[in-house]
DNA sequence: CGGGTTTGACCTGCGC
DNA sequence: GCGCAGGTCAAACCCG
């Protein structure tokens, strides 16, 4: 599909060729070899080119004339008379109406784009509720019949055996002493992680038995959510962009509770904290990897208990998509050699990064540093099986695929998770948006942003490093390792 | 002065 | 039980 959409990508929106052609079209006073060679591509303020289109007379601007419905073209249009002082506004008005039919295509085709993502959207959402049903009532079936059996056996009198149990201990692959909500000794996290306020929009359900004279309570929220969302609270997502800055700016408000020298890394590892509500759990560790220190890696582990601002929800939704995504396949068959074969390829499970300690929970990395053909992976936790991802390319073209998956949702997630990452990566770098507004200034004659300008979310000090885009390349991998 | 950062101490989990 | 390493706390410090 990337392929796809490339073809019929615009040519100069694919690289910075463009930019130059219209910055070196903008300011005629710029020399150097990098202007002649662009100028010989496409020069709309020649005179040459000029003289020969006019030359030609009813050919000149057929190639450029396209009705946009703004009335660009003035009087002149086609007229021999125009002075050389109005060649260049008239060629402006050529190319501007140029530019301006072109987006206009490349807006209809991204509307186009957008209501087949739409539909697509729809139905694979459809399908998730449907499944997610169908998972409640299988889990309510075992857990009845678990309970049954218990009250047979005349087990579950005293303590932990309990029947009265609680329905995430069956989804959850974490030992059943970590999600045993009802035991007093539950540290204050674990009792967070299970707290209504902490868990919003979900419901609590009692499912209740009689079973040799006593009342059997089931207790849980809605159970699928649940024990998604206790699992995602220790799922880890990680991402790795290439940044010189400190920090990626990820809309978030963070402050920085402590620092580490992690084993096996000169570079120091910091701890921040969400600041953007009081409590929040989320937290992140930032690291630069040993082996390539232009590489940061980010690891986020929690959910926000609060709106977040939409560069941040971005980033927020593509995390949680990962971890969900992780721990929904986190049972999955594992993998002899590491390498297991998918619908679109190969995917090695790649050891841990060696920079960072190997985590307690599954951690899903999202590698921001490679092209297009990078490798996913996912990095269990010790003794946790390998799950495949296969998630190069756009996984919603492969929904008959989505069934073989562990869970349904993952290819809602995954739908979701792609493009909330090109958002994100295209929100949280300040130097592309400053790429986009000089290349918009330049082509509308205005001055393109000082590098001063240049990326810096101020609010979080990640300073701008001109050609040094924080959330680089294009296209978003999941990596897992 | 308030908020953020730094940094050493402390806690906890894990492997031996 | 001990040591190690990761993670967190909190007092000191810095800065606008």
């Amino acid at each position: 599909m990337e392929k796809k959409q490339r073809a019929s990508e615009l040519p100069f929106f694919h690289s910075d060729d463009f930019l130059r052609r219209s910055s070196a079209a903008s300011d005629r006073t710029l020399d150097g070899d990098d202007v002649k060679p662009h100028i010989k591509e496409m020069d709309f303020f020649s005179t040459n080119k000029y003289n020969q289109s006019h030359d030609q007379k009813g050919s000149s601007s057929s190639s450029f004339d396209v009705n946009t419905g703004l009335n660009l073209l003035n009087s002149s249009q086609g007229v021999s008379w125009i002075s050389d002082e109005n060649k260049a506004s008239y060629n402006f008005h050529r190319f501007f109406s140029f530019l301006t039919s072109v987006l206009k295509i490349e807006l209809e085709r991204l509307q186009e784009e957008n209501q087949r993502l739409r539909s697509m959207l729809d139905q694979i959402t459809r399908n998730y509720n449907e499944v997610q049903g169908q998972l409640f009532m299988v889990v309510q079936k075992q857990v009845l019949a678990n309970t049954k059996q218990q009250l047979k056996d005349g087990e579950g009198v005293n303590g932990r055996s309990s029947p009265v149990m609680s329905v995430q201990q069956l989804m959850d692959p974490r030992p059943p002493a970590a999600l045993d909500v009802n035991e007093p000794s539950a540290s204050h996290d674990k009792r967070q992680e299970l707290s209504p306020s902490s868990l919003p929009n979900t419901t609590m359900e009692v499912v209740s038995m009689e079973g040799d004279g006593r009342t059997v309570q089931i207790q849980g929220k809605r159970v699928s959510e649940q024990a998604s969302e206790v699992a995602l609270r220790k799922a880890r997502v990680s991402v790795r962009a290439r940044s010189e800055a400190p920090m990626i700016s990820d809309g978030c408000q963070w402050r920085k509770y402590g620092q580490k020298m992690a084993k096996g890394n000169p570079c120091p590892r910091a701890y921040y904290r969400c600041t953007m509500a009081v409590g929040c759990p989320v937290r992140k560790q930032v690291q630069r990897c040993a082996e390539d220190k232009s590489i940061l890696i980010t690891t986020y582990e929690g959910n926000h208990i609060h709106p977040l601002p939409p560069a941040a929800t971005a980033m927020d939704k593509t995390t949680s998509a990962a971890a969900a995504m992780l721990l929904s396949g986190s049972t999955s068959t594992t993998s002899k050699d590491g390498v297991v074969p998918t619908s679109s390829g190969y995917f090695h499970s790649l050891p841990y990064a060696s920079t960072m300690a190997a985590p307690l929970f599954p951690t899903i990395t999202l590698d921001l540093t490679q092209g297009p053909n990078a490798v996913p992976y996912i990095c269990p936790p010790p003794s946790t099986p390998t799950f495949p991802l296969p998630l190069h390319g756009y996984p919603m073209l492969v929904p008959n695929k989505l069934s073989a998956l562990p869970g349904m949702q993952m290819g809602q997630l995954r739908t979701a998770s792609m493009v909330e990452t090109v958002t994100a990566a295209i929100a949280s770098d300040p130097n592309l948006t400053a790429a986009l507004a000089a290349a918009i200034s330049t082509i509308m004659g205005g001055t393109p942003p000082t590098p001063s300008n240049n990326g810096g979310d101020s609010s979080n000090g990640v300073p701008g490093l001109p050609g040094s885009p924080q959330l680089p390349q294009s296209c978003t991998t999941l990596s897992t390792n």
